[in-house]
DNA sequence: ACTTTTTGATAAAACGTTTTATCATATTTA
DNA sequence: TAAATATGATAAAACGTTTTATCAAAAAGT
């Protein structure tokens, strides 16, 4: 049953009629009879026709083909991403084809430069400094675009992403409430904005209860680093930081990798050091007395991101685009944030 | 700056040159004088031609794009997979289009049929059952096809997985080694034959050791149960089997879920339970006392896989067909099977 | 000086579609 | 009955490449 693939031409040939006809009929188009729509249609069945892709997307320009451009695939939350983002490009007929850039610049530049070679009628990407321009020149080509978990700030491109600022403000204002009063803030050394953004949330739930920042309870975990050095310098922050009471992980590394410190230097959660991480996480919620973790609404954001992307690419075009999400968090709550039990000062 | 995409003909123009002296610069076939090449790539390199894959394509019948078929792209394992995949298979010039299946067989089916529209040259695909047909029609019309992650028993299809009879026997093997005797064992109700290897490595295991194999410390998740429910129940089977000592389980999954039951129960582990699940995880490594696992070479698979079919895809096609691969895997002790103590018992 | 070979360049066909313009024939209208 | 219109089908061009076959001019061989 090595079935050579028949094309628009055969089935012509076999239904004696021209290749416009039976394009026409196979798109619902032009006006065809009842009884050769019927015949061409049983042929095409019985011989399993497939439209060539390339042969139509070279004739439209259209290849029903989404670019989805992020750091990496690994990671729970992209994974849990992709899933959403194919399952409902599906329904509308489009494939995904997906790049990592391992947040390279010049790997982003190329996986762009790439799916631009007409092989894509649009893009969602994650968003990294440096790409500004790669990106712009999309959209000045009328490509569909769509940034997901990231912006550019000024820039005018649709985009959908969690609250970022407003999850941290949440979070590290839920510390305060609970009683803890020095809170240190680990995050990456990345030029990302969405760091940035959560950052600032942290400075700013300090500023509005009134807390000095200290800028000794910030550290930037170096880009680079592998994972023990990771874990030991991480261990080396908590250790020499005492006053500290709780800690705030700005990603989901992160906050994996400070639990594994946390566990290494024989500290009680919460006892000793609080903690709250961005991105929940089956560890979060297993891992004894449980952490406290921003959910991001993945489904959410996936969702959000390729409807809008969808929608660039329909009809109405037009007045959809320039359309920015952010979306709020769920600030999980578990044992690492238990009310603080104020120290009986001996006297 | 915005560039309308430049073609072929618009450099023989820019060139006076023809169409076709232009391609076989470009390609670097046929006699063109150093004068005319260096012209024609500068003006190219100016105005940064990419040439249409959809028109290569259709013209030659490649479209440098290699399908990649799996369960779905979320889970760790998988996840790990298609980064390598990618980073290799973009060596070598060919982008990754990604579907996933969700163990539904008929979504498998419509996912290799679209791809087949020459849209890919080549196929990596976790097979599962019912897909037979599908794809050894794919190996009959001399498309590269290698399954990873799983096979048909009887069909000569190149695959890589890991080995996973010998993997599962050796986790039991060292249960038994370090002292339980009563050893459970928890998989799911899916026709994989992934799990009935991993099965069987259990059975041997017990055989082998003299022990005899006791149905009702086997239990099969049924498919489709939420997580709740399937915690509920692995509950029950364990609460139900008061003597076993040690539980195996054949998946991830069933190992996050079967932690989180062990957790409920309030069970020690190893004291009260012990415990080996394949797929190694952080949660595994992160988790007091730690959890010994059958760690997976993902790299190893991976990279095996994309060799294998970029060789298929190769000059050299035709004597590499049909190579199959088991690749052992790593049992990483931890806390999980520390040696049983064996109860003292009062006299 | 005439044939053969080499060199450098090109015209044209082909890949499989979609779509515009055209053309008969049949039907309706005047 | 002649003219206008509706109906059903098709030829041909186009999308941007690659590749075969061809061809003129230059170089080499006799």
């Amino acid at each position: 049953m090595i079935n050579k693939k028949i094309s628009i031409k055969d089935i012509a040939k076999l239904t004696n009629t021209s290749i416009t006809t039976v394009s026409f009929v196979l798109n619902g188009k032009g006006r065809i009879s009842k009884e050769i729509t019927k015949k061409i249609l049983d042929v095409a069945a019985k011989n399993g026709y497939e439209p060539n892709r390339m042969a139509v997307g070279l004739r439209t320009g259209v290849s029903k083909v989404i670019g989805l451009v992020v750091e990496t695939i690994g990671g729970p939350f992209f994974g849990a991403m992709a899933k959403v983002i194919e399952e409902e490009a599906e329904k509308e007929g489009y494939r995904i084809i997906y790049c990592s850039t391992n947040n390279n610049i010049q790997k982003g530049k190329d996986v762009i430069r790439m799916l631009s070679q007409q092989l894509v009628d649009g893009y969602i990407i994650t968003p990294m400094k440096g790409l500004e321009k790669d990106i712009q020149s999309l959209v000045a080509n009328e490509k569909p675009v769509v940034l997901i978990d990231g912006y550019f700030p000024g820039l005018d491109i649709p985009h959908v992403l969690v609250d970022n600022h407003g999850s941290a403000f949440n979070a590290v204002n839920h510390l305060l409430k609970v009683g803890y009063k020095k809170i240190g803030l680990i995050t990456a050394d990345l030029d990302l904005i969405q760091l940035q953004d959560r950052t600032r949330g942290y400075k700013d739930a300090l500023k509005i209860n009134n807390i000095k920042e200290d800028k000794k309870l910030i550290f930037k975990l170096p880009f680079d680093t592998d994972k023990d050095k990771a874990i030991n310098s991480i261990k080396a922050f908590i250790k020499q930081q005492k006053q500290m009471d709780a800690v705030f992980f700005t990603t989901n590394y992160l906050g994996t990798m400070g639990l594994e410190s946390i566990k290494q230097l024989e500290l009680n959660i919460p006892q000793d050091l609080a903690m709250v991480s961005f991105d929940d996480n089956e560890i979060f919620s297993l891992y004894p007395p449980g952490i406290t973790t921003i959910q991001q609404p993945t489904y959410e954001i996936a969702k959000s991101a390729i409807d809008l992307l969808l929608a660039q690419m329909g009809a109405d075009r037009h007045n959809i685009s320039k359309i920015k999400l952010q979306i709020p968090s769920k600030l999980i709550e578990r044992g690492s944030t238990a009310e603080k039990k104020e120290v009986l000062v001996k006297n």
